[in-house]
DNA sequence: GTAGTGATTTTCT
DNA sequence: GAAAATCACTACA
């Protein structure tokens, strides 16, 4: 299980060391995924950012000490699942974006459709809060405890990338969004090898620091 | 595969 | 009262 020192760290370190990381939910029934997809959402400089307002009664978890959930909800329909990085009162998170499901494909068939392929399961940042059934009385919860928490664990390295985030109106400037090249859990745009120039053109290599299992 | 549209509720102005 | 870090549905290519 991934200690609180992992967290506290600056976001985009965090960001792209949580690609090929498995977050696991031991609610009422036990759902895990690999994470392949994050944006990262940082400071009150941030116009996309929770923060950017300042402090409020909804992003209090922002300022709190990192490796607590900050879960809200979002066009009135979606829980949105974040991790809280760096140190408290320094607001900034990890938005889990997408899982290749891991543990649990029945239960999360159960709470989203039977009919859904594997990698259809937790695709998108609300559906996959959905199929691991977080929900805001997840917010604020600490991932160092036992109910959700994110593991490290053997699995197959992964090459990733970075693009801008996707789904905002601002802020797109910044190319805070860290995938898993060419996984098909990825949600949105994802970069085709058939395509001579990428979707995404602003998508680069990680440089060797940020570089993750 | 892409484009357009409506659901729905919390938060903050 | 407007906006929001989305999704599923429809139509169409």
């Amino acid at each position: 299980v991934l200690p609180r020192a992992f967290y506290d760290r600056p976001t985009l370190d965090v960001a792209a060391a949580l690609i090929g990381k498995v977050l696991v939910h031991r609610g009422r029934a036990p759902s895990a995924g690999i994470i392949v997809e994050v944006e990262a959402y940082i400071g009150e400089s941030d116009p996309a950012c929770h923060a950017a307002p300042g402090p409020t009664k909804r992003n209090r978890p922002l300022y709190g000490p990192p490796g607590h959930a900050y879960v809200y909800l979002n066009y009135g329909m979606h829980c949105l699942v974040n991790v809280v990085t760096e140190t408290t009162g320094s607001p900034a998170a990890v938005l889990i974006r997408a899982l290749a499901p891991l543990d649990g494909l029945s239960a999360m068939r159960r709470r989203r459709a039977r009919t859904l392929r594997d990698v259809e399961l937790c695709r998108g940042p609300g559906n996959l809060t959905k199929a691991m059934g977080i929900t805001l009385a997840e917010n604020g919860v600490d991932l160092c405890g036992r109910r959700l928490l994110i593991e490290d664990r053997w699995l197959d390295a992964m090459t990733i990338g970075w693009s801008t985030r996707i789904g905002i109106r601002v802020g797109t400037d910044r190319v805070w969004r860290c995938y898993a090249i060419d996984h098909p859990a990825v949600s949105g745009p994802r970069l085709s090898r058939s395509l001579s120039e990428p979707i995404h053109a602003r998508v680069r290599k990680v440089p060797r620091d940020r570089r993750s299992v």
